[in-house]
RNA sequence: GGGCAAUUAGCUCAGUUGGUUAGAGCGUUACAUUGACAUUGUAAAGGUCACUGGUUCGAAUCCAGUAUUGCCCACCA
């Protein structure tokens, strides 16, 4: 064991080393661990970063607070497990790839094809994975590397394929059409990501489509109306309210349409004329509307953004060319009749700028509304919606739960394919089956499962799936899935840590990743994929924006680490951060923790270097306690307490800020210098003991410098000690009885109150010699012995009656400070000087108000204890509350009356 | 447009289900200092809890509205 501490704490010197000692520990594999066999597991899944980039600070703190989780319940006696893995994120990291290309070689992914293509998108992948990587384990991060995970790695391609084969022949998953977002130059569909909204300004048109037609509508894509099939209203629109539900024949500037009139809350009546002409085919809502109401589909621009066959003059046309002879025909007909300006926003495409075209186009989707056998005849969005409302699924903060129903409830059909080369290839196979030579019709026959039949002509989907799908699937295809689940029956691992314990990730992603992984969980297992889900906010730069790498206001995790330490960057990402809220880092912060840490490096110093204690079996006497040592003891059973149960309820800023004040005021501040004063029979025992509590209780949050200077002082390895449960564990028997301090409560808490005097008296001394105001001669110099009984009065001074050591007559008073109590000294030698006085009047006033106060608040309990209604309304447990708080306040009432008595 | 939040000290934020005089860190100011630690210590100053109403004996906390800011989703005919 290496005594020797440096002044400060250099974290560099250690990090990597202690890093090394943990992996090749092999603990972080719950395997490895010696548990009896009925403990309990607890699981976490990393969330999986995307191989597009290096980590950033937002996923720091994802890494901080689940290796916090990990490390407690690791402590904690549990089969603890966190599984580490990356996303491929399909379009994201073909973007990036296809950028890169393009600006480096001018090509596009076509111009290489398909597989030439997707080796360079894996190997960039593989590089920023290795990145990935190390800068995880560089922050310490216990993950399981054993169980590392892809979700494109074959493990993972086998479930995707299961997963989408049985979904296929359980008829959830089924191929229809959906208006997507099309590039006419790339040639490509574009995710609703991939395309940008520009303001421009538009021209809006507003015409009726024939003379006998009742309505005038407004667009700014004219040329698309050739494809209308009806016309929405609102309502509640009392102008066309009439109008509803009858079908037109008109002859729309040479080309017949059928519109029929229907009726959507959608419509807003104050925009143009109030009525909206509805393309089924080239828009979104639209599409939506023409899927509500039945409404067939016509298509009037192709891939190439040029008018279909079958609309007469206007056939062939480009569509911004059709827009112009349509509104000059109209002109003509007088039927135009307004044009203005408006500005809207112009889809386009993120890469080319090309306007975005919405064309209908197959597509592969899960049926969220089927009801399903092995659901016990529930769907999807039913089962989904029911581990929430249920409670089997816990949101922190709750909040969450609210807006995760609220999407669920309004869950349409997802769309599974996604028109891109990266990613899992959709497992569906297709041929064209001449029906009938003569009349020259072919049908596509389809085939879902492995690999192709058996015969000729089979081809595979050129699609592949929507990156959720896989990842929706993280928490059971990490663990094994589909191997260790058959006939219903879960083995390995996934029996042994699924459902995972919880899900730790950013609000943003609530609804596109929680969402799926619990619907595909329930789907394949049929039962929950977590049993909670915290929600951290995002990370924001001191001046509260978004941090971004084109900004450069980014704080780069591994800056931090190199300049302040791992501990200081996690401890600053953990505190003064609450569940779900954005929180600001800044260097400032980050400087404060690094100061922390070498705090307790400093405490530590002091007591392993300076007072040379050892590692001995030392025993704590609580007969001989001095009052400093009750004090301190008892403050630290508080903080086990505390800083538990904060973590139990994912409270990790509380439990962390309680820490930081305990080891910083109380530890080092108040008793370290109090110990300076005094020698005593427990000195030792004690310090060592709250030294060792403290590196056990913070090493979560700061696993390195706990475990650097826990191996000052100990063979073991601090991550796999027990986590403090009590203040001594010696004293198990007197604890349960209440206390472990002392047989009664009330002892205890008056040596409490008892510290709290000593070190008023002490800070009033220290703030009066500082400020120079005592006069000489009514200083008086006292010795009062550890252990020694002070009873006080309050008067105009604060008088000590007796003291046991003989001295009396000695007066004392701190400004203003209520004391009462009994004093359980903290020093051998103290000087006493009189500061001023109590204003007793003030006090008084004070009091007699408190009084009013709480007599009317009796009061008005017992009448509403009384009142039937109340009582019958109310559950039997409200008003016991109520009742609690009445005995409390009577008991305060009595309390203050009293005080009052003495003034 | 739909949904969800936030607004508390100069700054960053707590405030656990309504209850004494609203807390912490940073910053500021004053003072201390050789002996664990200047990455230190002791104190002080600093708040009409965004605003307006309501409920209540009592509101930072619950309700309604207003203002400002932010996030997610949908999308602009």
């Amino acid at each position: 064991m290496n005594m020797d501490f440096e002044k400060q704490y250099n974290p560099a010197d250690y990090e990597d080393a202690i890093n090394k000692e943990w992996e090749d520990s092999g603990f972080y594999n719950p395997d490895n661990l010696v548990l009896p066999a009925d403990a309990p597991s607890h699981t976490i899944v990393l969330p999986p970063p995307n191989v597009t980039d290096k980590l950033h600070v937002g996923h720091a703190v994802m890494i901080a607070v689940e290796d916090l989780l990990t490390r407690y319940k690791r402590m904690n006696g549990f089969r603890a497990l966190w599984v580490p893995g990356t996303d491929h994120a399909a379009i994201a990291t073909q973007n990036v790839v296809e950028k890169r290309l393009f600006k480096e070689t001018g090509k596009t992914r076509h111009d290489l094809g398909r597989e030439k293509f997707l080796a360079e998108v894996n190997e960039f992948a593989l590089g920023t994975q290795k990145t990935i990587l190390n800068q995880i384990k560089k922050m310490g991060a216990s993950l399981d590397w054993s169980r590392l995970a892809f979700t494109l790695d074959e493990q993972r391609g086998r479930a995707v394929k299961k997963m989408f084969i049985d979904m296929y022949r359980d008829g959830v998953i089924y191929r229809g059409e959906r208006v997507i977002n099309w590039c006419p130059r790339c040639q490509s569909t574009l995710a609703d990501d991939e395309v940008e909204y520009k303001e421009q300004t538009a021209k809006l048109y507003t015409f009726k489509y024939s003379k006998d037609f009742p309505l005038a509508i407004s667009t700014t894509r004219p040329e698309t109306k050739l494809g209308d099939t009806a016309v929405a209203v609102n309502p509640s629109d009392e102008r066309y309210k009439k109008y509803i539900g009858s079908t037109f024949e008109v002859n729309f500037v040479g080309v017949p349409l059928k519109i029929k009139i229907i009726a959507d809350r959608g419509v807003e009546m104050s925009f143009g004329t109030g009525a909206l002409g509805v393309t089924p085919a080239h828009s979104m809502v639209d599409w939506q509307m023409a899927q509500k109401n039945e409404l067939p589909v016509v298509k009037v621009i192709d891939e190439s953004a040029k008018i279909h066959p079958g609309f007469g003059e206007y056939s062939g046309l480009r569509a911004l060319d059709a827009r112009e002879k349509i509104v000059e025909r109209l002109r003509e007909a007088g039927l135009l009749e307004k044009e203005e300006d408006i500005s809207n926003n112009l889809s386009q495409c993120y890469r080319c700028d090309t306007s975005v075209e919405p064309i209908p186009s197959k597509q592969w989707f899960v049926d969220v509304d089927k009801k399903l056998e092995r659901l016990g005849g529930k769907s999807l969005k039913e089962i989904s919606l029911e581990a929430a409302t249920s409670g089997e699924i816990k949101f922190t903060p709750e909040r969450f739960q609210s807006q995760y129903e609220n999407w669920m409830n309004n869950l349409h059909d997802w769309c599974v394919s996604r028109q891109i080369w990266f990613g899992h290839r959709i497992p569906a196979y297709y041929k064209l089956k001449v029906k009938s030579e003569k009349l020259k019709i072919t049908e596509e026959e389809i085939y879902v499962g492995e690999a192709a039949p058996e015969g000729e002509g089979w081809i595979q989907d050129e699609d592949t799936l929507d990156t959720w799908f896989s990842s929706g699937m993280w928490t059971f295809s990490t663990l094994g899935w589909p191997d260790t689940y058959k006939n219903g029956i879960k083995s390995g691992d996934l029996a042994k840590f699924h459902p995972t314990a919880v899900l730790e990730t950013g609000s943003e992603i609530l609804t596109l990743w929680v969402s799926r992984m619990i619907l595909m969980s329930y789907y394949a297992l049929g039962e929950k994929p977590f049993s909670n889900v915290y929600l951290h906010g995002m990370i924001l730069d001191e001046k509260g924006k978004k941090m971004s790498k084109s900004k450069g206001n980014g704080i780069d995790p591994l800056d931090v680490i190199a300049k302040y330490g791992t501990d200081a960057l996690r401890l600053s990402l953990l505190i003064g951060n609450t569940p779900g809220n954005n929180s600001r880092m800044s260097w400032e912060k980050i400087e404060a923790q690094r100061n922390f840490v070498n705090k307790l490096w400093n405490v530590s110093r002091y007591i392993l270097g300076e007072l040379k204690i050892k590692n001995e079996k030392l025993k704590i006497d609580e007969e001989s306690l001095t009052g400093v040592e009750a004090w301190i003891l008892n403050r630290c059973e508080n903080l086990i307490a505390e800083v538990r149960k904060n973590l139990d309820d994912f409270a990790f800023s509380a439990a962390g800020e309680k820490l930081i004040d305990f080891i910083w005021n109380d530890l080092a501040d108040w008793y370290l210098e109090a110990s300076k004063f005094e020698e005593s029979a427990n000195k030792k025992a004690i310090l060592i003991y709250v030294l060792r509590t403290i590196l056990k209780l913070l090493h979560p949050f700061a696993p390195f410098v706990t475990e650097v200077i826990w191996h000052k002082f100990n063979d073991s390895m601090l991550m796999v000690e027990k986590y403090p449960s009590l203040c001594h564990p010696e004293a198990s028997d007197k604890r349960a009885e209440g206390s472990i301090l002392d047989s009664s409560r009330g002892a205890q808490n008056d040596k409490k109150n008892g510290f709290e005097l000593a070190k008023n008296i002490i800070t009033a001394i220290r703030n009066a010699r500082a400020e120079n105001k005592v006069e000489p001669a009514r200083k008086i110099k006292a010795v009062i012995y550890a252990g020694d009984k002070v009873e006080l009065v309050i008067q105009n001074e604060i008088l000590i009656k007796s003291l046991k050591t003989g001295i009396s007559d000695l007066k004392i008073s701190a400004k203003g400070e209520k004391i009462d109590g009994a004093i359980y000294a903290a020093v051998g030698e103290i000087e006493i000087y009189l500061l001023g006085a109590v204003d007793t009047e003030k006090e008084k006033v004070r009091l007699e108000k408190e009084i009013a106060n709480l007599e009317k608040f009796a009061a008005a309990l017992n009448g509403k204890l009384s009142n039937a209604d109340f009582v019958g309304k109310a559950p039997e447990k409200v008003v016991a509350i109520e009742k609690g708080k009445l005995a409390k306040a009577e008991t305060e009432l009595g309390k203050l009356k009293e005080q009052l008595q003495k003034i």
